[in-house]
DNA sequence: CTGTTAGCGCCTTCAA
DNA sequence: TTGAAGGCGCTAACAG
């Protein structure tokens, strides 16, 4: 044992140890070309005692083949992403590809020089979580230029010919204003993350349009534009909110992190949900340190996009997908809790409060 | 533009380009030796020109150094350990590292499949949260042997010399437990994961000194062994929650996973807390589905703990820690919610509702 | 079926 | 300061 401490054994230690030729323990390894049995036991016993791990890094140099997919989200801490990517890893797994996820932190500096990491890695497909910052058409294209296939997931950039993986955006964020608006609220406000995301003006138009259909008015007043920051969230929340002759019924957030900084803007101006306001949100929250109520949330499927979208890419690499950029939309689905029901269902029915509907 | 296009662009291009030699351009990019402002330039625009972006695979190859690290959690949608990976990224960047994350969820198996991987990746160093599985000796020890620098975090495993970080298991458990003494509980469950896990077994013992020092008497009935399934543990806490005469006050679990599923076992059987049964557990949890009042937990500094393996890990790699094994232990934080507290004050103070003592 | 050999793209001497 | 050449470990093609 002591022996194969430091230096990694290579091919040609294998090979000495079990009396072959390289070709032959390539093979075994590999499993290419047959080998006799014999052989087999042989090389098999040698790279066992040598404890051998074949390198990657020659053989991938040899092969110009990495079997590694990279995955750029803006923050694994936002639990989202860590769905995503475990259905990414799952669909890369299933064909022997491995996943390398890295975090842009919404940083576009950031996010160009992880494509060129791993681009510089030689991965052979890129699933990208767009940055929500301005400027990355050519960055992005650039990619496409080099060969390399990329999808886009989740938040998808607009006018790119690129294939790309996300939620109905428009349907789910209507299916939830709609449920608000079924639960006899009337001024509903609309809080969004940053309007630089396509997604973001996707399920605004969505939002607008379930007023629309309720024949409610569209205020300006009513929808306020937000972004990804708890705090400045809460700050926008508890100004808007103060007048309680102006407060709506209901507020709707279009994604979790914004829908966080509501709740905690409740909670900061004191307002009580769903008795004093109702409320529904975008995503499922990680909460960690804010009371919480049950929250009615429009739930996206998380490890379907990441899976689907591995999926396309790995189609791409492997060329049983050709020809124009696909453009995968999945369904959301509505989890009714207690944020947006009425204060008296809540108090009298006690039952509910643990097991609340579910449409 | 178009001759980018497929193939990519070597080191000769560049330098076919720049009409200089392959060394110089190596030389600039590398910056290991210093290159005439000229040539630098020629070299500069070429490589924009091309979007030439420095093959990786074949620079390991020659260097045999990868700059890379690996890290092996159980599982990334464990809120927990994101933050774990944040820290460590961090540090791997502050030395110009790149850190590749996996999942073994907490099978052996798979986390040898992993480990074996890494390994033919050619990572520096490998960051291990050890997987809820027993026989795992022979298989971190021979990590050691090769000469691969391992830290050990969050799960440490025994008696194996190895780098280590993670919290201070006993002493955070028994600051815990002794909250839920002091804020009058008496009968106390305590519940626990896996005990083949050895920060399980410290939690334990933690729990255990809490409950002497408090003259409390240590009844086998309250100690239940758990593990991280949520719908196992609630089936069990439901089990032993049902008769009210042999209920306790208090239940304190020594895990996030465990904690959750403790919370479903309360839903389950219709037990309210804090004001049927008080409730702490260790780490943050994250919820879902299931309706919360706020939850007193034990915090670990999860990203410090990523950090500081990182770091530790880092310095073996560079030689500029040498000798035996550090085991860093971390303090971990109470916070005090409601879930701890007295039903009384609950009810009446609307206030501490949404901003809880923190302690 | 087995053994031999030529590079994959890059970095690092070493000589000029 | 610059250029030329060898080889990292492996696989794929080919010859035996």
């Amino acid at each position: 044992m002591q022996r194969s401490a430091a230096a990694k054994p290579t091919i040609k230690e294998v090979a000495r140890l079990a009396k072959v030729a390289v070709g032959t323990v390539s093979n075994v390894i590999t499993g290419s070309v047959p080998v006799s049995e014999e052989l087999q036991q042989r090389v098999s016993a040698a790279i066992r005692k040598l404890d051998y791990h074949p390198n990657h890094i020659a053989r991938s140099l040899k092969t110009s083949k990495t079997r590694t997919l990279g995955i750029i989200v803006p923050d694994l801490t936002i639990s989202f992403y860590p769905q995503v990517i475990r259905g990414a890893e799952t669909a890369a797994r299933q064909r022997k590809y491995s996943l390398i996820a890295v975090n842009s932190y919404d940083s576009a500096e950031r996010q160009e020089e992880l494509l060129s990491l791993l681009r510089s890695e030689r991965v052979e497909g890129i699933l990208l979580v767009a940055a929500a910052a301005p400027a990355q058409h050519d960055v992005i294209s650039r990619i496409a230029e080099a060969g390399i296939p990329m999808v886009c997931l989740d938040r998808v950039p607009d006018k790119i010919p690129v294939d790309s993986v996300c939620v109905e955006d428009a349907a789910a964020a209507q299916m939830g204003v709609e449920h608000l608006i079924r639960m006899g609220n009337r001024r509903i406000a609309i809080i969004t993350g940053p309007m630089a995301l396509k997604n973001e003006r996707e399920r605004l138009r969505g939002c607008k349009q379930a007023l629309r259909r309720a024949k409610l008015k569209l205020d300006g007043d009513m929808i306020w534009h937000g972004d990804l920051n708890r705090d400045r969230v809460a700050a926008l929340c508890c100004e808007r909110l103060r007048n309680p002759a102006t407060r709506p019924d209901a507020v709707f957030s279009t994604n979790g992190p914004t829908g966080l900084g509501v709740l905690c803007g409740f909670r900061d101006c004191g307002l009580r949900t769903p008795e004093d306001i109702r409320f529904a949100t975008f995503d499922e929250l990680v909460v960690e340190d804010v009371f919480l109520p049950s929250i009615t949330t429009v739930v996206q499927p998380a490890y379907n996009i990441g899976f689907r979208a591995a999926d396309i890419l790995l189609a791409r690499i492997e060329k049983k997908l050709r020809g124009k950029p696909v453009a995968l939309r999945l369904p959301a689905t509505l989890k009714v809790r207690h944020s947006s029901q009425s204060a008296v269902e809540l108090v009298v029915d006690n039952a509910a409060r643990f097991e609340p509907a579910v449409i």
